[in-house]
DNA sequence: CACCAGGCAAGTA
DNA sequence: TACTTGCATGGT
């Protein structure tokens, strides 16, 4: 299958994207099973290794937690107990509840009807809650909701601004309006993509920052 | 020992 | 608006 592209940006990222699946292979995000689970996992992700994050949304499948009912009655220590592994614990357990009863609240914990939302609602919804920040509403709106949204992290920011794609103090919206205005909306290929990059940073832009391994050229030059 | 990980909010000027 | 700081465990 071959992206369509116009620009001359365009073709860059896809040069770009191509160079990263060649060589990592397709990253198959988000890992996780249902919804909720992909919500948990990306507020408990934030700033974190996700190693870390597997063995605190593990902590939580052990004792059957992982539901929306039993997370809205679990006290808020119980839980801070619960995803510990995963570091900033009483700050992520705070927000995983503030989480939980947005989607109550709003929604009426039906989460399916959450996720078939009108985008702009759903991600204004979503930074209205306290600790949900653009990387993780639109993660969200990514992974669970399936929106052809692009999600920037530090890897993203690091990627464009050496690749000349962006000022390095662009803002959260100037970078993803790099991708959005540039490539069609592609639900598959913006989650791929999204993946890819932080494969790729991981490897690559800390510590080996070596042009002549890196698949895609210019990277840590 | 130092450094970092798939951010975010609150405080300051 | 544009910085700075606190939050915290676990791996390298």
């Amino acid at each position: 299958m071959t992206i369509q592209t116009s620009s001359p940006t365009g073709r860059r990222l896809l040069t770009m994207y191509d160079s990263m699946l060649d060589h990592f292979g397709p990253q198959g995000w988000w890992p996780a099973q249902t919804p909720l689970e992909m919500m948990v996992g990306a507020v408990l992700t934030q700033n974190t290794n996700w190693g870390n994050v597997e063995k605190a949304l593990g902590s939580l499948k052990k004792g059957g937690e992982l539901t929306l009912e039993r997370l809205h009655r679990l006290p808020v220590e119980s839980l801070a107990d619960a995803v510990r592994p995963a570091g900033y614990f009483n700050i992520k357990a705070q927000r995983l509840k503030n989480l939980i009863r947005f989607m109550m609240e709003a929604y009426g914990g039906d989460i399916p009807r959450m996720l078939e939302d009108e985008s702009r609602r759903l991600r204004s919804g979503l930074l209205g809650v306290k600790g949900i920040g653009p990387e993780t509403a639109d993660s969200i709106l990514l992974y669970a909701a399936f929106r052809p949204v692009f999600v920037v992290d530090t890897y993203t920011h690091r990627m464009l601004s050496r690749h000349d794609l962006a000022d390095e103090q662009a803002s959260y919206d100037e970078l993803q309006a790099v991708f959005t205005d540039a490539l069609p909306e592609d639900v598959p290929l913006f989650q791929e993509f999204h993946a890819l990059i932080v494969r790729t940073g991981k490897e690559y832009c800390r510590k080996k920052p070596l042009c002549d391994l890196c698949p895609v050229r210019g990277v840590d030059r």
